[in-house]
RNA sequence: GGACGAUUAGCUCAGUUGGUUAGAGCAUCUCGUUUACACCGAGAGGGUCGUAGGUUCGAAUCCUACAUCGUCCACCA
């Protein structure tokens, strides 16, 4: 902060440089990103709790903007005097970062096993501390005014206990069980993966046709068909309906399989032959259809991607040879009948994009369809669905609640175990004296074989136990580690503090006011939130979900290495200033829909900036200290105070508004507006005509500095302590909110905006003669204006019209004859006339008055055209048609003032 | 197959409950260094609001089809 007494003007040109990281340390060593210390009583809550990145990325475009989005509402809500915390933290992202520690093993030619699980997890930890700091350092680089001292990581000590306190209490409600089911296998990653984490790949492929039993069925595994029990018709398919329900044998080299025909709803009877063989164990359709006709399942390929025993001769072979060998052997049998080519959906993982092989698995699972009884009986998905349905949770925009509860009501039983190494370990341990597994259930919907609460030596347990407290017996825990989206599902009150609450954060944050997040993650992400935190806490996580788009390159295209079109949010924060950025970021920026961003765009802001920073520059400049430092609200002196001061109430308003209603692209876009168009470009040039109006000038810019804080924190924050602040921790950054009655009560804005457009049009009109008939920028010029019964206004604003027009006499009167030999304009029926002799150009000027007057002409006739109408006139609201009525009086008259210029003309 | 979004000036987009001669920024053209700013100022040109119907006194805005582009979900064996 610079001396109050000896203030240094401004430097000519705002550079970011050095400025930024001086001003975020400034409010860091504050200590006001705590709402600890925040000053005054601040009853209501905001927080927002930080999607955490992971730990070991680095920042990058969307990072900055959901950070941009995030800082800015906690800053305006802290502004408005809320207790607002925004509460920081980082993700230990289980998979991809186990893949990433592998990828990095593998450039040292080892693999993880070299290593081994011990080992292995040290290294990941290692990397993990060691790449911590850097997306923590970028985080601050963006301005983020979140709270450090309540920074939490995904897998410390706290949330580990969270993890295993919520797992705890889903097992002892049945809510979790260990269960044989189908699942997807990555074969690569040796782990299960949910449904959502499966995704698609067009590869073509042959549709091979097999003689089956009395049958010919298509498949493109035909390697899955040694798993098969059963064979599925449509109940309506007249070619097949005698032998649904019966049974048959087929023999395809390994041994006789027993087959059964069953009906499903589920058949196209257009596709292939109409006949679908079910293989329960490595399908989930398949599964499903089982589950209904308790089929048998035979699981026939094993989690290491092999065929197993159950596969006979192939027994052994990976997938693809089996395939290979099997086609060979029915070729020589003579069981194919046919083979066609055809394009198949493959499923891969989304992490490593290997093929995903579904397969019936041991797993542990959350059951989202059993009733809670301490939730009034509601299963998980139904209590997920009532949130959003009564309100209590809002996502925004609000077409996504139709996804949500879609994708929520197709929500089958949740896989939660994983067999990959680095990541919260379930907390169940088997005792090895009274534990006996249960066998896996012959056939598939029994569920009889499914451990649950209760099951002896089995110990779930939030602590670590070291014994069987059953029988003192030896134990072992779990190998497996849970899917990372269980933890992040506990994201909102593990950080808080939940169960104990020891600080009492969770009653005072929970549930948060907003989760700030991409719509991409809204199943992944969201929907687990709110089923985990409707069931643990009982209430919601969040009251709005704002979701925001992708940002794409300016062709709309995702940004990626290979397309070498990625923006580095660092590298531009560098060059053009992360105010810039985040400008960029916000405007134009709407939720649901992807935006578009160019360095174009923010070299754009990065002028805007520099355009604040002269603004200021010159207020100050021009302001003595003592002036500026004044609080009150100023009086209007002139109609341009009245004017400016009305606008400014305005845009308090409407920029509150907004930002309430989390809107923040129109806000920024009408600041920037006023700013620049009104502010800058009018009033400023008038208060250099007018004079005397320091209390005025600051009391606007202390507003704007204070409307735009959220929206571009460093530069505001820099111009704020190099003038209002008057001590150390005079912070904008805790200014209060502007109010939007601020100038009301001292009479501005009343009729003030009418009066000022007449006055401005009047100006713009004179420039327009000037520009047309080329009179040099310099040159003083006379006017002669007939202002009608706007005489008396402009009389009293001759002054400015005389300097922003550069004219030398202005001449005002009532009216009169048209002058010879000058151009001329119509505005509001104010008649300008600039006589400019010689310079006028005569054939222009007729051509130019010749539009005009056609286009009033046209104008007046639709309005004629309409006003003649008599269905227009008993039918449209009577406010609507009076309003019709005096645009065509203006326009009438305007064509007379027209003509009357035109004969003068010539 | 199902759902959703987009389609407005050369480009990026506003246009909140139907009533503006359809707006802004960039780009383009013309002029200009007036002591806050050339990272600037002044002025101008440029659009039958994707197509076809419909509702209405009145449609960029509401309804119905269709087209093009995009996204998500399901997955057909």
């Amino acid at each position: 902060m610079a001396n109050v007494d000896a203030r240094e003007p401004l430097a000519k040109a705002y550079d970011p440089k050095g400025v930024e990281d001086r001003i975020y340390e400034a409010w860091e060593k504050s200590g006001l990103f705590n709402p600890d210390n925040l000053p005054g009583e601040r009853p209501e809550p905001f927080c927002v709790i930080m999607p955490p990145p992971n730990a070991t990325g680095t920042l990058h475009i969307g990072h900055a903007m959901f950070l941009t989005l995030e800082d800015l509402m906690t800053r305006f809500h802290r502004m408005r005097g809320k207790d607002a915390l925004w509460l920081p933290g980082t993700d230990h992202a289980a998979i991809a970062t186990n893949t990433k520690v592998e990828k990095i093993l593998a450039t040292e030619g080892k693999t993880k096993y070299d290593l081994g699980r011990e080992g292995f997890i040290e290294r990941v930890k290692e990397y993990i501390a060691q790449s911590q700091g850097t997306i923590r350092r970028q985080i601050r680089k963006m301005g983020s005014s979140c709270d450090w001292s309540r920074e939490t990581y995904t897998f410390d000590d706290e949330r580990t206990r969270v993890v295993r306190e919520m797992f705890t209490r889903m097992f002892n409600d049945g809510l979790i069980y260990r269960g044989y089911r189908i699942v997807n296998w990555c074969p690569r990653c040796e782990s299960t993966l949910a449904d959502d984490e499966v995704e698609y790949r067009e590869e073509p492929s042959k549709l091979v046709f097999m003689r089956y039993g009395p049958f010919i069925v298509a498949t493109t595994r035909p390697e899955t068909k040694l798993g098969d029990t059963a064979v599925a018709v449509h109940p309506d398919d007249d070619r097949y309906k005698d032998r649904i329900g019966t049974e048959f044998e087929v023999d395809f080299g390994i041994g006789s399989q027993k087959i059964r025909v069953i009906a499903d709803e589920e058949v196209d009877m257009e596709f292939g032959t109409g006949v679908v063989g079910i293989t329960p164990a490595h399908s989930a359709v398949d599964f499903a259809m089982a589950e209904k006709n308790q089929l048998p399942m035979k699981k026939v390929i094993g989690e290491d991607g092999k065929m197993t025993e159950l596969a006979g001769k192939y027994a052994g072979m990976e997938v693809v040879e089996a395939r290979k060998k099997f086609m060979e052997d029915l070729r020589v049998s003579d069981l194919i009948e046919k083979e066609e080519d055809f394009n198949h959906n493959l499923s891969i993982c989304y992490r490593c994009s290997t093929p995903i092989e579904p397969l019936t698995s041991r797993q542990w699972f959350i059951d989202v369809n059993r009733s809670v009884e301490a939730r009034g009986g509601k299963t998980l998905k139904e209590m997920s669905i009532d949130v959003v349905e009564d309100g209590s949770t809002r996502i925004l925009p609000e077409r996504f609640e139709k996804v949500y509860k879609h994708w929520m009501t197709n929500l089958r039983d949740w896989c939660i175990s994983r067999q990959i190494w680095f990541g919260h370990r379930i907390p169940v341990w088997y005792c090895k004296s009274c534990y006996v597994e249960n066998d896996a259930p012959e056939k598939v919907g029994d569920s009889s074989g499914f451990e649950r609460a209760g099951q002896a030596g089995v110990i779930v347990s939030t602590d670590e136990p070291t014994e069987c407290p059953a029988c003192g017996g030896e134990i072992e825990q779990e190998t497996d580690t849970l899917d990372t989206w269980f933890s992040s599902g506990t994201w909102t009150f593990s950080t808080l503090g939940w169960p104990d609450d020891p600080n009492g954060d969770l009653k005072r944050f929970h549930p948060t006011q907003c989760l700030e997040t991409g719509y991409d993650i809204l199943p992944f992400w969201v929907a687990r939130m709110i089923l985990m935190t409707t069931y643990a806490v009982g209430e919601v996580p969040f009251e709005v979900a704002y979701l925001h788009g992708l940002v794409r390159d300016e062709q709309g295209r995702k940004m990626s290495k290979s397309l070498e079109n990625i923006i580095d949010p660092l590298d531009v924060a560098e060059k053009y200033g992360t105010d810039a950025v985040r400008l960029s970021l916000t405007i134009g920026n709407t939720p649901g829909n992807d935006m578009k961003i160019s360095e174009d765009k923010i070299e754009y802001y990065r002028n805007f900036t520099n355009k604040l920073w002269n603004i200021s520059r010159f207020i100050l400049g021009s302001t003595e200290v003592q002036k500026y430092r004044s609080t009150g609200v100023p009086e209007p002196v002139t109609l341009a105070d009245r004017w400016i001061l009305g606008r400014l109430d305005e845009v308090v308003e409407s920029v509150t508004n907004d930002i309430e209603g989390y809107n923040f692209s129109r806000p920024g876009e009408t600041l920037r507006d006023f700013t620049w168009n009104e502010l800058a470009d009018w009033y400023l040039e008038i208060a250099k005509v007018e004079g005397d109006k320091q209390d005025i000038l600051s009391y606007i810019l202390r507003t704007v500095l204070k409307l735009w804080h959220p929206f571009m924190p460093f530069v505001t924050e820099e111009i704020w302590r190099q003038s209002f602040a008057e001590e150390e921790n005079d912070f904008l950054m805790v200014a209060g909110w502007p109010s939007s009655r601020g100038a009301k009560g001292a009479g501005a804005g009343e009729g003030a905006e009418e009066s000022f457009n007449i006055v401005k049009d009047v100006v713009v009109a004179i420039r327009n003669i000037r520009a047309t008939h080329k009179v040099a920028a310099g040159k003083r010029i006379d006017v002669v204006i007939y202002g009608g019964e706007k005489t008396k206004l402009l009389q009293e604003q001759a002054e400015i019209i005389r300097a922003l027009a550069k004219l030398g006499n202005v001449t005002i009167v009532e009216s009169g004859e048209a002058p010879e030999n000058a151009a001329a304009a119509v505005q509001h029926g104010v008649q300008v006339f600039v006589p400019l002799g010689d310079l006028v150009d005569l054939d222009e000027e007729r051509k130019r008055l010749e539009d005009e007057l056609d286009n009033a002409k046209k104008y007046a006739d639709s309005l004629r055209k309409k006003l003649d109408n008599e269905q227009f006139v008993s039918k449209a609201p009577p406010q609507v048609v009076d309003a019709e009525r005096a645009k065509l009086a203006e326009a009438e008259s305007r064509i007379v003032k027209l003509e009357e210029q035109l004969k003068a003309v010539g």
